[in-house]
RNA sequence: GCCUAGGUGGCGGAAUUGGUUUACGCGCACGACUCAAAAUCGUGUGGAGAAAUCCAUGUGGGUUCGACUCCCACCCUAGGCACCA
């Protein structure tokens, strides 16, 4: 016998692969479609490490069953392009981000097509491709023309030494990454999408989508439904008034203060008759170095100013209250101000006790009249904020909109998409904080398409967020021109089955695409009113020492290596192994060393197979049920577990039989592809492991075990009893209490109860 | 701070969803094979104890005949917090 060799092995079968594609999915096939995705990886310069494939594998190993099952299965990968660290990259070295995009999927690719894993490479899309972001602003035009984007002025991070606008990450406590120059709040317009006029449909429709419960949660909790009702407070002595947000009305007289958000435009209205203003200013001023996260860490130690000069009308019992600005109340939440109710409020509680102020229990009142009495009005709002569209950068979408002076901003014709990203001298963005796109003039100027005056383009990308709200449904017809998809292929395909992802896209990408794909199905364009049927998520691999992988801690692990060394079937079997999918694990090179392993006794077990049907009763069909139902439950970790029990079993024995091997080999194909196949055709087979059925569970060939329970006296296990299947409750209750060390354990004791657990434990309880 | 996960041997983890804690794998120890080593195979392996037995699932309480599992409080770790992807 030959030597388990997994380089021979894996390149023979790669390279049939490659030649055959067996894995190429087949439009409007009569076949039952399944539609299987996981989210396209962003090519980073980085490389792809051993944490990036997980998830890939665990869902080839779904996609391979599926085949097996008798699908037309769409495993589809591509690329998400557009974004910041490649336009960061180019900033440093003036090399295109589109040579750096082309260098880096390049690798990616190589990398994944060593893995063996089973996708469909024929569709393969690159959000970054003309062909493809036609399409993205195609979509953008629609909310455009449906009054879904629109400009507004929006805070954001602003560089005072770069001068230029940062993304969150690149902001620490209030200083620039990049220079270490201090940053502040600075405000911008900027395309918003009205994501949350569909807030309540995104809220309502996660009642019957597929999703685990941790997901949902999360997407509602993010979404922040919640019913109240909106209050006029006057202002003493003043022509202004104030609206207040409140879930809370019945607790309307215990409202001791009010608090606006630092940004709140009444603070500037009422400037004249602010007599602290300068104090008040500086607050401001503070409250704009700080980043939202770190406004709520603060935590328990509240600040705040008082305007002071103004006053309050709590117009529930006329009473005069203070008026504050305090960063812990959001502007963009609800009004931007409260009503301050410390006796029913935990943060207006520490508030009032560091400033000092009444804290009034509240006569709870009828929530209904008192809306009446004050002339309030019922309300619903959302914590979810619209969708800022704008970057001023490079490297995305450009939004494909002309400025006229005289129409206002002017969709650009669909016939003229894509607008296409000029090149440009200089990846820094403008000193104004405009994008780089704004310096290149003859790209920027030109007529507008509705009256032809001279007009210029929009100048800002998209986020990276856009390209990946949609591209799921651009694999079902990847290279037509005419439309983002056919009608057909979308009704052939979609919805997507089966949607995993990083549990940390949860809230931002899935939510946005559900946003978009709700959107498109409102304009009749796809066939769902959901995008995904089911969604899952994973962990990541962590490295070794529990810590993220990265460049910078060079604690990346490359799969190369791995693959070169111990073969892509170790690798795929270990990741499958090494703990729960959808948790968080540290990558063990060492540990792998069991898996490889477990395949080299797979490889031996080809000696002891004899020719003859099976009749011995073996784990094979208890193997067939848990591995069948692991891989649907995606418990991969012990679907292999069960698969070495069996191996284990079988490597006891002298011989055997060809067809437990055989139907062995179908099971373990999905995790271990090249090596089943070689096996497979090394029995004499010659068609491809492939072509096999899912093998079916079939109860009567499994082991009978024998049964046995545990006895419990008082709560503890005092002795293990055999019991056949059919016996009765009373004879095995008698067995118990005449086992010699329950006897023990109940002597000189008087026995209250008996109690048996059908075929699981007695338990008896005593005095 | 808020939302979502998670915390079990020396290590990664398993536990039929309230019923024998530690499956499977790594590591370690001993044995077989070998001139020897590697590889492989076998046996053992939560802690304390001579044993009976006792103690162990982040910590402290509670419910229950029985709790890793349910409830309350707390501690720690990971993910997210809207311009990273």
């Amino acid at each position: 016998m030959e030597k388990y060799n997994h380089k021979k092995i894996e390149k023979k079968w790669q390279e049939k692969w490659d030649k055959n594609k067996p894995y190429k999915a087949e439009d409007f096939s009569k076949k039952e479609k399944s539609y299987l995705l996981i989210e396209f990886p962003y090519p980073s310069g980085d490389g792809l490490h051993v944490g990036h494939p997980r998830p890939y594998i665990g869902m080839d190993v779904i996609a391979r069953k599926r085949r097996a099952e008798g699908k037309n299965v769409l495993y589809p990968i591509g690329w998400d392009a557009f974004g910041l660290p490649t336009e960061n990259y180019a900033l440093k070295t003036g090399i295109h981000p589109k040579e750096v995009t082309k260098k880096n999927t390049d690798i990616f690719r190589k990398q994944i097509k060593s893995l063996g894993i089973s996708f469909d490479w024929s569709r393969e899309i690159n959000t970054s491709d003309p062909e493809y972001y036609k399409w993205t602003q195609w979509i953008f035009l629609q909310l455009f023309k449906q009054g879904l984007a629109y400009k507004a002025s929006v805070a954001i991070n602003w560089c005072l030494s770069c001068k230029i606008g940062l993304a969150n990450e690149e902001v620490t406590e209030g200083h620039c990454e990049r220079c270490g120059g201090e940053t502040e709040k600075r405000q911008k317009e900027q395309w918003m999408l009205a994501i949350t006029k569909y807030a309540d449909k995104l809220d309502k429709d996660l009642d019957d989508a597929d999703y685990s419960e941790s997901i949902k949660i999360q997407q509602r909790n993010w979404i922040g439904k919640s019913e109240g009702a909106l209050i006029k407070f006057p202002i003493s002595d003043s022509q202004f008034s104030i609206d207040i947000f409140t879930t809370r009305p019945d607790t309307l007289f215990g409202a001791t203060y009010m608090v606006f958000a630092p940004e709140h435009r009444l603070v500037q209205d009422l400037k004249s008759q602010i007599t602290n203003f300068d104090e008040v200013e500086k607050y401001i001023n503070d409250t704009k170095k700080k980043t939202e996260i770190e406004r709520m860490m603060e935590g328990k130690e509240k600040t705040g100013v008082e305007l002071k000069g103004i006053k309050a009308v709590n117009p529930a019992n006329k009473e005069e209250i203070p008026i504050f600005a305090a960063d812990y109340v959001m502007v963009q939440y609800g009004t931007g101000a409260i009503m301050a109710v410390p006796a029913h409020d935990q943060r207006d509680f520490e508030f009032a006790k560091k400033f000092n102020l009444p804290i009034v229990e509240a006569d709870l009142v009828d929530m209904d009249e008192v809306i009446e009495k004050v002339k309030g009005k019922k309300t619903i709002k959302y914590k979810l904020r619209d969708w800022v569209f704008s970057r001023q950068r490079y490297w995305g979408e450009p939004i494909p909109i002309i400025h006229c002076d005289k129409c206002g901003p002017v969709p650009v014709p669909e016939d003229e998409l894509p607008v296409e990203l000029p090149d440009v001298k200089d990846y820094k963005p403008t000193d104004s904080g405009d994008s780089p796109l704004a310096n290149v003039e003859e790209w920027m100027n030109v007529k507008c398409s509705k009256c032809s005056r001279n007009a210029k383009r929009e100048t800002d990308v998209m986020p990276n967020w856009a390209g990946s709200s949609w591209y799921y449904l651009r694999y079902t017809d990847p290279r037509n021109g005419k439309a983002f998809a056919d009608k057909k292929n979308l009704k052939y395909w979609t919805p997507v089955d089966w949607y995993n992802g990083g549990m940390e896209h949860t809230t931002l990408h899935l939510l946005y695409s559900r946003f978009w794909h709700k959107f498109l199905y409102d304009i009749k364009k796809v066939p769902t009113s959901e995008p995904y049927q089911r969604r899952t998520s994973h962990g990541i691999i962590l490295a070794e020492g529990g810590e993220k992988m990265s460049k910078s801690k060079e604690n990346v692990i490359n799969p190369d290596d791995i693959v070169e060394k111990f073969g892509a079937d170790t690798l795929r079997l270990y990741e499958m192994f090494m703990g729960p999918f959808d948790q968080a694990i540290a990558w063990s090179t060492d540990n792998m060393i069991g898996v490889r392993r477990f395949l080299e006794k797979v490889w031996r077990l080809q000696e002891k197979v004899i020719d003859s049907k099976n009749n011995s009763e073996t784990l094979l069909h208890k193997t067939i049920k848990k591995v069948n139902e692991d891989i649907e439950t995606m418990k991969f970790n012990t679907a292999v577990s069960a698969m070495m029990i069996l191996v284990n079993e079988l490597e006891n024995e002298k011989e055997v039989p060809k067809e437990v091997f055989e139907t062995f080999l179908v099971l373990l194909a999905p995790f271990a592809p090249h090596t089943a196949e070689e096996l497979w055709e090394k029995l004499g087979n010659s068609n491809s492991i492939l072509s096999m059925k899912w093998p079916e569970y079939d109860s009567s060939k499994t082991v009978k075990d024998k049964a046995q329970i545990a006895v419990q006296v008082d709560g503890k296990v005092r002795a293990i009893i055999d019991i056949s299947t059919d016996e009765n409750e009373e004879n095995i209750k008698e067995k118990a209490l005449l086992d010699e060390n329950v006897k023990k354990w109940t002597k000189d004791k008087e026995i209250k109860k008996v109690l048996y657990v059908n075929g699981k434990i007695v338990s008896i309880v005593t005095d």
